[in-house]
DNA sequence: CGCCGTCGTGCTCATATGAGCAGGATCACC
DNA sequence: GGTGATCCTGCTCATATGAGCACGACGGCG
């Protein structure tokens, strides 16, 4: 009898949704009762037998959104859906949209929001809109002088969304890791660089992202680590960085030395904050954003489904 | 005007199909009327944002099927959805599964059926339940005496499907291809052979597949022709084969001269038959797929969503 | 053999959805 | 600036769907 009604299910289905009949017409069809293929259909949705999906750049997925925040504890979640999605680059774009979609929708806005630089965070300040806000001022929170090919990428980051946003952007004018830990505790020590972080420090939100522990990291493509400086880093158990500081799985440091010599916020004053905004999506991040998550680093969370997937895996 | 209401329909599509809101709820949340709400919706399945699928190995593809009949003439056509089919072999089988229901719905119940043999015949037979009709007489259209490692898999599949419909076997004694013309001539003079041709001839109804014209072909695993003798075929312009007879494209026989030595129905006497049913599915097989269905050699075709695809698209 | 619990069935009724229409805004064109 | 066509909106009403319930069949168990 089950096998039967399994069978009716999936011929009932076919006539639902691909035929656009009513139950009725489907009973008279298959001779049976209006009702008894109403409980049909029910059946074969909640088997599963029915997918349905939202095809569109702009899709979330709201019940993984909903997973994210009650089994993970995060204030909020964005998760964008990977339908149709072919490209790590599309994946990466449908991300920085949302993100800009949802600072765009964020009340109250804030006043003062910190953020960090990275092609994520590029792309959502190209993707946010002229007059997304009225008046945001932007400071960045972690060290950004480039030294790359591409100089003034972090700059025109907070620039631009600060410019979008009707305010204007405080850059904080130090390099990412500095090479010795006197040179470090000096720079952070003049006026400018230290107003800067107090700013940083007070700000109402933080948008940030995370990088995946790999050759094609940022601080290796502008020159603040070798590859090798990479690998040593992952033997010790990094799987990432977040605002250029370098964690295992658990979200702790994983090299102290390395983290006292790297400038801006630290991640415990992340975790303080009340609104921090996570950005990471790709398969490459998975691990990051695991740890990022588990390590209360963030707690709005934007990302991609396989990503959203593999937290909820754990 | 345009760019918001597409939006605000992924919105809406959202809540609704993963969320399970009513349309009134959706347009409370989103500060809509629910009409307003409820366009949106049918907006969003017209443009193609909504994807439904049938996940089931026994769903087919009702409206694929729709357009078999009406674009291509056929009296009726079963196409399964390629939905979550990962392997050739998975396909291959809800193939036979669709054609051994399709037999077993089958009204009037023929008398006689004609059968070809072959892999996909072979699998046929295993999926049909026994009882499946009462009294079926199963005859062969098509010379099977198998020469190869699995003799009697031509056999089996004829009275495997005449067994399990409470009837009886008539099978060819004859190979499928002679290598003169002479031997073939005789053997078709033979009285058995010649009976059985002719109660062929006098089925109800005839089901087979077709062969892809490549290495794999069931005729030179059986040792009717070799590697090269395919070869030559394709140089000639041979697409497949149906009841051991090469066509091309336009299902034109290939080799007058090869053909004159393949004993069995002709193709002719295939296309005047008021139901002849092929069973063809697989990547491998569109271009014979396509010839079977241009040139009329079936009335009702078993297949694959993405054969029919293919046969829709030119 | 009879009893009770369970399940599936077909109903009633409430609710959700879709079709069709009238009014009003918008826009191009005169 | 007037005028008509067109589109969009929010309605009414008909229809489709889902929730909940009472009945009867079935099967296990006393």
């Amino acid at each position: 009898m089950d096998e039967i009604d399994e069978l009716l299910s999936i011929r009932a289905a076919e006539l639902y949704y691909e035929e656009n009949k009513t139950q009725d017409e489907i009973g008279q069809a298959l001779r049976l009762t209006r009702w008894k293929v109403g409980r049909l259909l029910a059946q074969a949705k909640q088997r599963g037998f029915i997918r349905i999906e939202i095809l569109h750049p702009r899709a979330r997925r709201l019940p993984i959104e909903r997973r994210l925040r009650e089994e993970r504890g995060l204030t909020d979640a964005i998760v964008v859906s990977t339908a149709g999605v072919h490209t790590p680059e599309e994946l990466q774009e449908r991300t920085a949209q949302a993100a800009a979609d949802y600072l765009t929708a964020l009340r109250p806005v804030p006043r003062t929001l910190g953020v960090s630089w990275g092609r994520t965070l590029f792309e959502i300040s190209q993707h946010l809109r002229s007059g997304w806000a009225t008046g945001v001022n932007v400071v960045q929170i972690n060290g950004g002088v480039s030294l790359n090919r591409r100089p003034g990428t972090a700059a025109a980051t907070a620039v631009g969304i600060a410019q979008k946003g009707g305010g204007s952007a405080t850059l904080l004018p130090s390099p990412a890791i500095l090479e010795r830990l006197a040179t470090k505790e000096a720079i952070e020590s003049d006026r400018v660089v230290a107003g800067v972080i107090e700013l940083a420090r007070s700000a109402d939100a933080y948008l940030f992202s995370a990088g995946a522990a790999d050759h094609n990291s940022v601080h290796v493509e502008s020159g603040y680590l070798s590859v090798s400086d990479v690998d040593v880093l992952v033997q010790k158990g990094a799987v990432g960085d977040v605002v250029g500081r370098y964690i295992d799985s658990d979200g702790n440091i994983v090299d102290p030395a390395l983290d006292a010599r790297t400038v801006g916020l630290t991640l415990d004053e992340l975790r303080a904050s009340p609104l921090a905004i996570a950005v990471v999506a790709g398969q490459a991040k998975h691990a990051v954003a695991d740890a990022v998550v588990r390590s209360g680093l963030c707690s709005v969370l934007v990302t991609d489904e396989a990503t959203a997937l593999h937290l909820l895996d754990g």
